[in-house]
DNA sequence: TCTTGACTCTGCACCCGATACAGGGTTTAA
DNA sequence: TTAAACCCTGTATCGGGTGCAGAGTCAAGA
């Protein structure tokens, strides 16, 4: 008997979440025992996981609910396809790198204005070039 | 008369958004018409501004909050204390995309074992290592 | 057998950071 | 005067969960 709390144990995931991607269709319902408990199975196990390393590299429950789609042995997905979209998605992880390092950058540039001297905050040269931006770095 | 569109054609900010940023307590309650339309001055704009930039460099609002009350004239807040902030979130943000590179990495990693032949997905090498996980790269 | 504590069930509210929309009142320009 | 354009409020929605209340269930010990 795989109780939704053994599975969430079994797999380090949040009890309630389980419970959520069920609603949201990422966790397929499992069986009910006559009282109306959740009986999972090891396939619950494997899906969950595959879940849980997907989200961990980045993929939204869309993504995942697409990566699912494609196991569909009846489906007419091939390697392909499934090889394109993790692709597509390394170009979108790429883009947020980028980004972070352009906020980064100008992070450090307007940290470096300021000494740190014990002056009010009210001068402080951090705050002002947030307030009055005149450099679009 | 600076009404709420006004403000919002402005700074290019979303019109429903500062009467959320007001609701959250960023913005401060503006001045009322007899009619009720609020009305915005100088300041209003310029904290405006504030936030957006804030926000564009990935400050929560919480953290903006926190920038914010350090301009308080009457505070006890240094340069330094703006400076401490600033720097642990060029921190947390190089955290990010020290994370981010390792997703990336990862994923470049289990895109290679796919030569993307034309087979079943089912039997696809990127979805293998996602559904059993061996190698904890 | 009874009780107690741990577990599970459901529905719902909450978090952030917005965004959108309905249904009303107001202002402005033709 | 009237119609369009604007503003007001409350509330719903999104994603990705988390938490809690109140009721039912299960298992182990006295």
């Amino acid at each position: 008997m795989l109780t939704r709390g053994k599975l969430a144990t079994q797999t380090g995931c949040n009890i309630e979440t389980i419970r959520y991607y069920e609603t949201i269709g990422l966790l397929p319902a499992p069986a009910r025992t006559a009282s109306g408990y959740r009986n999972y199975d090891e396939e619950h196990v494997r899906r969950l996981r595959f879940i849980q390393r997907a989200r961990a590299l980045g993929f939204t429950s869309g993504q995942i609910q697409g990566l699912l789609e494609l196991t569909d042995p009846d489906g007419e997905h091939t390697r392909a396809d499934v090889k394109s979209m993790t692709e597509s998605h390394i170009d979108e992880i790429s883009q947020k790198i980028r980004d972070l390092q352009k906020i980064k950058r100008r992070l450090s540039q307007i940290s470096s204005y300021c000494d740190g001297s014990r002056k009010s905050a009210t001068t402080c040269p951090i705050l002002e070039s947030l307030f009055d931006d005149s450099s679009g770095t």
